[in-house]
DNA sequence: GCGACAG
DNA sequence: ATCTTGTCGC
């Protein structure tokens, strides 16, 4: 029987941090949860024209413990405005299309301690370029009802196109456009850019773009790709 | 039944 | 994601 504890009411329109991975936990019940979730993504722009702030989130391991990175940018001059971390046990395994509630906590965690309110927010991962159309990226944005946008190192479901001369191609599954293959850097790998939350894939693709300075991944991600791993080193040193 | 499968 | 050194290429 997969009917055991309360993951979280289906009806209810407020998302909820993850559960807990022990004995209550219920797939049925997670995807029930996603499928709810999903139906409460805007897929159109919601955030002003004129971006300020844009932030970068990532998650890293040491042993038992989940470090959440958040960092915001200047979206013109992409200058570093200001950085977060925050240490959270791990309480969720990773399990493909069950991502965002093994990094959503952390994250979550890291992002509250910002002073800076970013108007969009830049994810590792899927946003609905996802089975049931609810990636960490769009599980972030019900979260915090903020605009997000997921970038992906590789695809999780669906087949990109053939890539344009525009520089990037459409992702689909089950004959919906779920987001795009973008050639970020010429003679790369592309990144898989979809819709999180309160934004178009068009402006998404803009603002990746934008984001883009010397590697394939906009550097919001990688800069706080770069905090959480720095976070880690200090973690293990003070660990021994 | 057999793969595929974000980080 | 994580475990890990040097090494090939632009």
């Amino acid at each position: 029987m997969e009917e055991r504890g309360k993951l979280a009411n289906p009806r209810r329109f407020v998302p909820e941090l993850p559960v807990q991975f022990d004995s209550k936990f219920s797939v049925a019940k997670a995807r029930a949860m996603q499928r709810c979730l999903a139906r409460q993504v805007i897929r159109e722009d919601r955030l002003p024209e004129k971006i300020r702030f844009v932030a970068g989130v990532d998650v890293a391991y040491v042993g038992e413990i989940s470090i959440g990175a958040a960092t915001v940018l200047d979206y013109d001059s992409l200058a570093p405005v200001e950085s977060q971390v925050a240490h959270v046990e791990t309480q969720f395994p990773y399990i493909p299309t069950l991502l965002s509630f093994r990094e959503i906590s952390p994250t979550f965690a890291a992002l509250k301690k910002l002073k800076t309110q970013p108007d969009v927010f830049l994810v590792d991962g899927q946003g609905i370029a996802h089975p049931y159309r609810l990636g960490f990226a769009s599980h972030l944005g019900l979260l915090i009802d903020k605009p997000t946008v997921g970038v992906a190192k590789s695809i999780l479901c669906g087949k990109a196109e053939n890539m344009t001369d525009k520089g990037w191609a459409n992702l689909i599954d089950n004959g919906e456009i779920v987001g795009a293959a973008v050639m970020t850097r010429a003679g790369r790998k592309p990144v898989y850019v979809s819709v999180g939350h309160k934004v178009s894939l068009e402006r998404a693709i803009e603002i990746v773009k934008n984001c883009i300075r010397t590697h394939r991944i906009p550097e919001p991600i990688l800069t706080a790709h770069k905090i959480a791993n720095e976070e880690k080193r200090n973690t293990e040193k003070a660990d021994r």
